[in-house]
RNA sequence: CGCGGGAUGGAGCAGCCCGGUAGCUCGUCAGGCUCAUAACCUGAAGGCCGCAGGUUCAAAUCCUGCUCCCGCAA
């Protein structure tokens, strides 16, 4: 069986390595190389990298549905086409090229989380389990038909890297599964029920932006959820400067559930400022608090609560949030 | 030449616009207070203010060049 990868991701290396290790694979379809970090030098994916260093061959569409990229995907006559983190939305017509199948491997339980940002989602989510989905390629976005599919647990504390870097790991088992499958003429598909799915949309850096009206253990997901991409911030008054400046926040925090507060607490508001770390108000029915210890303001390194306080001024009392709002 | 921020005792920062004696919060060390302490009080050590040039009677501060670091742009 010829299979043919289309991957950019990191997530994809294993999946990747053990399609090769099968001797299936013939080609790499990945994303052009791109300028990338402060000095815009043309990266290549690390993806491409591994794939070159094993003799790989590897092709780089600008776009994906071009005749040109369609004609040369046809050169490698391939069987099977093997999606993960590509990057790109395949045509019909892409879809078609292959002669037994085209599938994805998709980072979570669907119908749950469909979408670029489903690692987050289910952190953000509060699932307790998530796992790899081997589905065919339809037009419609991961809404294809269910081949088999991989489960682990979620411990509640993991960040979304550390929940990438499980599921990079994870994902060649059902993939090289679903191959089998496949190679052995299996035509069984589940359909995916509509009614359980949800959509969870690729993430910019204003979706950082940390809601303190959301009850704490919400909070603490969504920076779980967001390490390290986007990363979530606040703001703060700052003293000397008079106007409000950015605080990036990292985990872990801690989730004070049951603090007994202040009858004056606002959502955002900053309980206490010390060398224990930053606890903050939040909202919601439960109300509760957040402990921050990690943090990193404009244009520093991150560092921990204890520095930060010894050149920054935040005291219990100020409010934290958006500027000149809350 | 993608945009922006920064470099000041061991850490984090202020001072720079408007040149004129090196400052803050900590840490370290010594002493004091205390039954005791990461608490409190007193004192001390530790800086060629990133590097190089320029302007000036005088530069952390103004000008030019360089190096390194960081954030955003995936």
């Amino acid at each position: 069986m010829r299979i043919v990868m289309m991957a950019t991701g990191d997530i994809a290396i294993p999946s990747m390595q053990a399609l090769h290790e099968s001797g299936k694979l013939v080609a790499l379809i990945t994303q052009p190389d791109r300028p990338v970090g402060r000095h815009q030098v043309l990266t290549a994916p690390l993806i491409k990298q591994k794939a070159i260093a094993k003799g790989i061959p590897v092709a780089q569409p600008q776009n994906v549905r071009s005749p040109e990229a369609l004609q040369s995907l046809r050169k490698f006559d391939p069987d099977l086409v093997v999606v993960m983190a590509y990057g790109q939305i395949l045509s019909q017509e892409v879809i078609d090229v292959p002669r037994v199948a085209c599938i994805n491997a998709h980072a979570s339980l669907l119908p749950r989380h469909r979408g670029a940002a489903c690692i987050q989602a289910a952190i953000e989510a509060g699932d307790d389990e998530t796992g790899i989905t081997i589905i065919h390629v339809v037009k419609k976005l991961d809404a294809g038909d269910i081949i088999c599919r991989a489960k682990m647990r979620l411990r509640g504390t993991e960040t979304a890297e550390d929940l990438h870097d499980a599921l990079a790991d994870l994902a060649p088992t059902p993939l090289m599964q679903a191959v089998h499958a496949l190679e052995q003429g299996q035509t069984e598909r589940i359909e995916q029920d509509e009614n359980l799915m949800t959509y969870a949309p690729k993430l910019t850096r204003a979706d950082g932006c940390i809601d303190w009206t959301q009850p704490a253990f919400q909070v603490a997901r969504k920076i779980r959820a967001y390490h390290s991409w986007p990363g979530t911030y606040t703001f703060y008054p700052s003293v000397k400067s008079g106007s409000d400046k950015a605080l990036k926040i990292f985990p872990p925090v801690d989730v004070y559930a049951n603090l007994v507060k202040p009858v004056d607490a606002t959502p955002g508001m900053v309980l206490e400022a010390g060398a224990d770390g930053l606890i903050v108000s939040c909202g919601g029915v439960h109300g509760g608090a957040v402990r921050i210890s990690t943090l990193q303001p404009p244009g520093a390194r991150k560092m921990n609560v204890e520095s930060f306080f010894a050149g920054h001024k935040i005291m219990p009392g100020m409010i934290l949030g958006m500027p000149e709002s809350q």
